[in-house]
DNA sequence: TTTTTATACGACTAAATATGTCTTATTTCA
DNA sequence: TGAAATAAGACATATTTAGTCGTATAAAAA
């Protein structure tokens, strides 16, 4: 399947009400949940995810919330999916670590779908939260 | 998951060896799935699947087997993934079907990642079997 | 000091999807 | 008639994803 996991576009939607908040105040699990129809329990804990990863900074107890901790920039599409989902690509043998494909050498295709793994990875490196923010995709995305 | 699917891998390994044997002879699941070590059951209903979709001809009874049923510029790479595995996008709400997303109105990204979808789409549709079969990958993709 | 409101963390469950297997029928050739 | 192949669908298994729950901890406010 080649689709985003739901923790990533919770992540994204989440990422994006705290950005525009950021200056302001420290937004909680249930506003944002609140405010996007989704699970809180789930959120909370990809937020506690994105915390361990310092994307964002925790304030514990009443009145806490969180806040971002990296500039939108430096927040890509695919540093999210991979700490989110883990190690992303198109097969098993185009992840970073060696796998055990039983049918490696008599692989024909590996190659080529290598090529059109790094264009994909380096395309959703290239987008950040900060174009998220800015509608600016189309631009990117050229 | 941002991932190919084992039926996705196991289409293009068999399509690239019939386009390679497509003049000579038919060939069968038998030898395709000794030939690259992929489970012989599993082969055939995928066979079963693009035959249905005119990707390739069966010919049934000893000495049966298959052939390619099109160009080799005709078969692409988003046409494969959506005859084995369904409808492509990123998300439910960029599939070509209306579907049941709770939170369209109060979704933030979705007009976005939409673009995004797009573009991946677009990428895959670019890509065919005729590709795979001379390595023109690096090119087509730029 | 107690209550309230928040995050932290891990176990657990449930649902969906992907992958693989098995059985039986049918077709064709030798 | 037997062997070798596809056709078809049910079945089984494994993996992944999504979501829930309970308890602990922290901080502010009553």
């Amino acid at each position: 399947m080649l689709r985003l996991s739901k923790k990533t576009e919770y992540a994204l939607i989440a990422l994006k009400d705290i950005a525009l908040n950021s200056r302001i105040q420290l937004m909680t699990a249930r506003e944002i949940s609140e405010n996007h129809q989704v699970p809180r329990d789930l959120l909370a804990k990809i937020l506690q995810t994105l915390t361990h990863h310092s994307i964002i900074r925790s304030v514990q107890g009443a009145k806490g919330g969180y806040i971002l901790n990296k500039p939108v920039e430096e927040i890509t599409l695919l540093g999210l999916i991979e700490i989110l989902d883990g190690p992303a690509g198109l097969m098993e043998c185009s992840l970073p670590e060696p796998v055990n494909c039983t049918y490696l050498d008599t692989c024909s295709i590996r190659c080529q779908l290598a090529l059109l793994n790094q264009k994909i990875l380096a395309m959703l490196q290239g987008i950040t939260l900060r174009h998220f923010l800015r509608n600016e995709l189309k631009a990117v995305l050229g």
